[in-house]
DNA sequence: TATTGTTATACTCTATAACTATA
DNA sequence: TATAGTTATAGAGTATAACAATA
């Protein structure tokens, strides 16, 4: 041990492994941790709710914008493909919640916003889902909350750069 | 502002507000961070060796038990119900990857393992995907990399009590 | 020509329930 | 009876590509 002068060559492998390793352990805690969270949100939304995640992320972009998306806008700010926005959108217009309005300026496109139903129906949920997130972070003291909020603005900055797909 | 003695209440409440929000914003940060990374991945074990997650997983269950898995220690470990791991544990055989070798004691079960082709991918595999998760979280120290995974723990062991499932 | 949105198709993962074989 | 595993079925989400209407 305290071999840093007669192994340096070895101590800094053994350290880069380490740091390897430990960058993989994070990885997979942090997505265990998210796996569960995700699961009791995505339960908890059809049980309560009827619904699913991608239909609440659907509805919240909506609520955030009173004036409505496209649908390209909505296909980027979910980040998935149009198909996808188009279906989801059908089943929240035939169930009343959405709807596509005429766009003011291009005839091709649409300008998707909540129906009044369904803004009262997303604020209850937003509501119900706001004191979920709550109580599955509650081990945590504000301080450890504020720390990490922070630290997650600095990895999003960097995966931004690092692939910007 | 600096209401601390005349407005108790207020300020009672309005710290509560904020640290819902708080763990809303938190929640909603971490969740575009983790979507980010596991598309990254998603995508390069798609292009670079034609795979997904849940077969990288399958398989990474496989690796850390040479003497093999059986089909339900499978499906609770990686948190799907029977027929998933069937229908998964079907792709790997047919592709030499992994056998159903008869289980030593319950003739019912099988005990699952990685072929030495299938263990050899899986080597390969799990270097290059230790190497985009260490690129991933480049942006942070050891240090707040060694936080984080702490904090988690803490988080873990919350979720895990608070929802017994 | 380029873009918006839809349609059609296909694939993966997932859950549920009925079923067989063994414990 | 209970458990291990399979099969069949269904549903959600996703991507891709071809297409119509408009810019």
């Amino acid at each position: 041990m305290a071999a840093d002068e007669t192994l340096p060559d070895t101590d800094l492998e053994s350290r880069v492994i380490d740091e390897h390793h430990q960058a993989l352990k994070l990885w997979l805690r942090w997505l265990s941790c998210t796996t569960r969270i995700e699961d009791a949100i995505r339960k908890r939304l059809a049980a309560e709710f009827g619904t699913t995640l991608p239909r609440f992320d659907l509805m919240a972009q909506l609520e955030r914008q009173p004036e409505g998306l496209t649908m390209r806008e909505l296909s980027q700010r979910l980040m998935v493909t149009g198909g996808n926005v188009t279906g989801i959108t059908d089943q929240l217009e035939s169930e009343g919640l959405v709807v596509r309005a005429p766009h003011p300026t291009d005839r091709r496109a649409f300008s998707v916003q909540l129906t009044p139903t369904g803004r009262k129906l997303f604020r209850r949920m937003a509501t119900t889902h706001e004191r979920w997130v709550v109580e599955l972070f509650a081990g945590w003291t504000p301080e450890q909350k504020a720390a990490m909020h922070e630290q997650l603005a600095v990895l999003k900055q960097h995966l931004a750069q690092g692939s910007p797909t």
